[in-house]
DNA sequence: CATATAGAAGTAAACGTTTACTCTATTGTG
DNA sequence: CACAATAGAGTAAACGTTTACTTCTATATG
């Protein structure tokens, strides 16, 4: 009654387990006679390999594991959309886990993914804190890094540069004829992801002769409502401003939504880039000219460094994936 | 030096694997101190368990499968986040399949997680098609849907009664004063999605004295682009009208998109409702009123019923779960 | 014809656990 | 004091594969 396993499918084709597993895995050493035998008795009982026992001699489990801060969120899932992909199209399955920038969920993953025996790791978007380095460490699998990348370590990272990507965004903005440009910014701490983009932004006002104001900046952490927060603070308290350069899609997106409230339209009276180029920031209306990531093809990147790795090879080469600047409908070029 | 098995915790404190699986799993038939010196020698070698040999043994390997039409979705993602968290909780691990609503890709998930032996599987938004059902029954594990159900087989399941949300919605928009009312249909062909919600539209017309026209429904897939051009040979063709009722928001957002691009004001011009509450129904502007559907808690139940067949329990009953109506800033109380 | 060779197949160990069963020494009971 | 009960611990089988090694037979080679 239980499924039935490779002795099972011996045991109804006469022959020995090592011959089915044989003509099971292509190798030689059986006639065409056994072979039609034992396919047959596969057939009719509907034999299954278990993989796990596979997993056990063979010390592969064709599985590998994905960190992501937070799996609803657009920016997670379509790096998990990527990652999955090819994942499977190279015969891996992939094991979520929804960190919730929680460390200690996250150790706690990394135990479980260590005893579970993945072949490898993807950790995204948040800082590779040197515990979870020890544990990856102790599981002997190769980690790539999505989003993010180590500076103490070396391990293989995919991500687009952050700083020049600002840099870009802030000076679309500048050749648009716009001298007064705000910025909200991402958390103020964030190595990966704040200071590098808010870095971007005062080199291209500087390298434009503009003068960079920590008044005209606001911080936020990149989600939507701190993006309306900020973008309060700064309407409020600001010097006046004719665009918005937002460190995040959600959080230029919040801005706009308090823009519009009090009446000002958008681009004509206040223009708007965003980053990241999310699903949704093409539905919003207007349309959000943003600084695009590719996400889907960075999550395909890293599965396939992940998979070489795995696979023997010595070292995969870390990726800085090109950003390309969207243009929709929220900046107003200058008279 | 491969990592240390139980062997190697037994030989360094000097006991047998059975006394340190023992009491690895706090049973009894030890003294306290070999316990220590057992958890000494844990602590020391870094020993950790491996989960494929311990399922290999007990059947179980504390992994469930889960199918989603598309994960970089906001809608599949909510609910995998759903899923995920109950089930992490719980000490469960999942593995995501991305279907792309593509059947032969399905049906070699279906294999893989057969052959992973995963301990149950969720299956999510979409019909489950006899092939489908068989391999599942093949697999002799428990099954929940979410967002979907089985007329033919009993499965448990946790959605929303559709139709009678569509009603909601539409009954809302005729309380709200409005007469003449058109809709954005999903798929056509939908049994689950799609019929059940324009049934529920044109019901609450009918119970209100209004006519049911056919001219007033367009078809979409429930993507953006498709409801941007139904939106287009609505205002085109159909008979004027002042409120739409769209089957997604993501339809109801290219909607949204299309009436403000030809100057009509929302809701001044067109009231709209849509349906989902996706993450970002609010993020737009004007917020959309629409249809919630808890997906996050969906995933939540669907996860503890999974769970709770899987530790055993002979049965669990499906859940209908409430859908309500969010009261943004896309409707307008007619004069 | 004797022998090497190749093909077809089987045997059994190994992977890392869990657990039923066994054994021994100690304690408790009358 | 004889015996049962119990605590502490070990032995070995089992889970479902893969694979190195062995065995047997038939054919090719000189």
């Amino acid at each position: 009654m239980n499924p039935p396993t490779i002795k099972d499918v011996a045991k109804a084709s006469g022959v020995s387990v090592a011959t089915v597993s044989r003509v099971l895995h292509n190798l030689s050493g059986y006639s065409d006679k056994t072979k039609q035998k034992v396919l047959k008795a596969v057939e009719e009982l509907g034999y299954q390999p278990n993989a796990i026992a596979r997993g056990l001699i063979n010390k592969r489990t064709q599985t590998i594991g994905v960190l992501v801060p937070d799996v609803s969120s657009s920016f997670s899932s379509e790096i998990l959309h990527g990652v999955e992909e090819t994942a499977n199209d190279k015969g891996f399955s992939v094991i979520v886990c929804n960190t919730a920038k929680d460390g200690e969920r996250t150790m706690k993953y990394l135990q479980v993914l260590g005893e579970k025996q993945v072949d490898g790791v993807i950790f995204t978007s948040g800082f590779l804190e040197e515990e979870y380095y020890k544990v990856l460490k102790q599981m002997r699998v190769p980690v790539v890094l999505v989003n993010t990348q180590s500076h103490k370590h070396s391990i293989p990272y995919v991500k687009v540069d952050d700083r020049q990507a600002a840099y870009h965004a802030t000076e679309y903005l500048i050749r648009k004829g716009h001298r007064d440009i705000a910025m909200i910014s991402g958390t103020s701490w964030d190595t990966m992801a704040g200071i590098p983009r808010l870095e971007g932004y005062r080199q291209a006002l500087e390298d434009n002769g503009l003068e960079f104001m920590e008044s005209r900046v606001a911080y936020g952490n990149f989600g939507l409502d701190k993006g309306r927060e900020a973008m309060e603070k700064l309407l409020q308290d600001a010097p006046p401003f004719t665009a918005l350069f937002a460190a995040s899609d959600e959080m230029a997106i919040g801005a706009m939504g308090v823009a519009l409230e009090r009446g000002l339209k958008v681009p004509e009276d206040i223009s708007i880039v965003g980053y990241d180029d999310l699903i949704f920031s093409r539905m919003v209306y207007p349309p959000l000219t943003t600084i695009h990531q590719p996400l889907t093809m960075m999550g395909r990147t890293a599965s396939e460094m992940l998979i070489d790795l795995i696979e023997g090879a010595e070292q995969v080469s870390s990726s800085i994936v090109n950003h390309n600047l969207i243009e929709r409908q929220t900046v107003r070029q200058m008279p």
